[in-house]
DNA sequence: TAACGTTTGTTATAATATAACATTTTATAA
DNA sequence: TTATAAAATGTTATATTATAACAAACGTTA
């Protein structure tokens, strides 16, 4: 297996870094923000980051609240079948890694016959913790 | 059944309405720029009449597009259960109405055993049209 | 009427994201 | 190695999407 690692530039692994790091997900000003020491000073040098790192499978967008969370599924290479569960009072994200989940969904097939290559699930509720307050 | 419309406000019909007409998602500065005549003049007072409609269920936000869509769905009374195939070519965007798909997610338990509220799905892919361009 | 919740109007500003252009670095291959 | 193409960078400016804060008006119900 390649490690495609070796292959990011600068600028993408000091993004991937933070998102990997951070214990939820991450917004891109916050991004930019913690890097302007690191000699990233502009909005677009981030963006242009998390574009490849959603490319090539690293991180994903949760479009719903307009952040950016590490990939934890060593399967999922491209960001190409993606299913999160979000807590609405903690903002808590979860990648749900369900291979059932997934099959189900890259074989649904709807009423016009469209051909599916990619969807994204949003699930929203209470985690554990916010449940029982 | 009690229709919804009549207790609906000035402002809420009108983006309503245009909503409704449109042939596919809206943004919210396309509808700003369509009502300037009819006397709402600042995006809050679309983006607020936006969250009423979406609450009450008769429209839906694509959240990859961040575009709203008319609920075609004459029992989805609120927005608790979407999901959307969105051609990525001409950006056509259809609500998917499929009790199957409904039924299983509404039911899916992942494994940290959260409970799920509400969920949303966006299928991408290509439509009849542009796939046989 | 009084009280309450909802909606409106308005100004300002925050947050998210891309356009356009010049340059540099890296990979590929003649 | 040198040429060439592809990918990444740096920079300035701007576009797009969305909310804060406050005062006033409206609609419902007690
Ligand atoms: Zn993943
Ligand atoms: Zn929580
Ligand atoms: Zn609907
Ligand atoms: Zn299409």
């Amino acid at each position: 297996m390649v490690h495609k690692l070796e292959n990011l530039s600068k600028n993408q692994q000091i993004v991937l870094n933070i998102i990997e790091k951070a214990k939820g997900p991450v917004k891109a000003y916050s991004i930019l923000n913690d890097v302007q020491k690191k000699g990233i000073n502009a909005p677009l040098q981030v963006y242009r980051a998390l574009d490849k790192l959603i490319k090539i499978g690293k991180i994903h967008k949760v479009e719903s609240r307009n952040a950016f969370i590490a990939c934890k599924n060593t399967n999922c290479e491209v960001s190409n079948a993606t299913a999160f569960s979000i807590c609405q009072a903690c903002e808590k994200v979860t990648e749900i890694v369900n291979s059932k989940l997934s099959k189900y969904l890259k074989s649904f097939q709807d009423s016009t016959g469209m051909k599916y290559k990619k969807y994204n699930l949003e699930f929203f509720g209470l985690c554990q913790k916010c449940k029982s307050k």
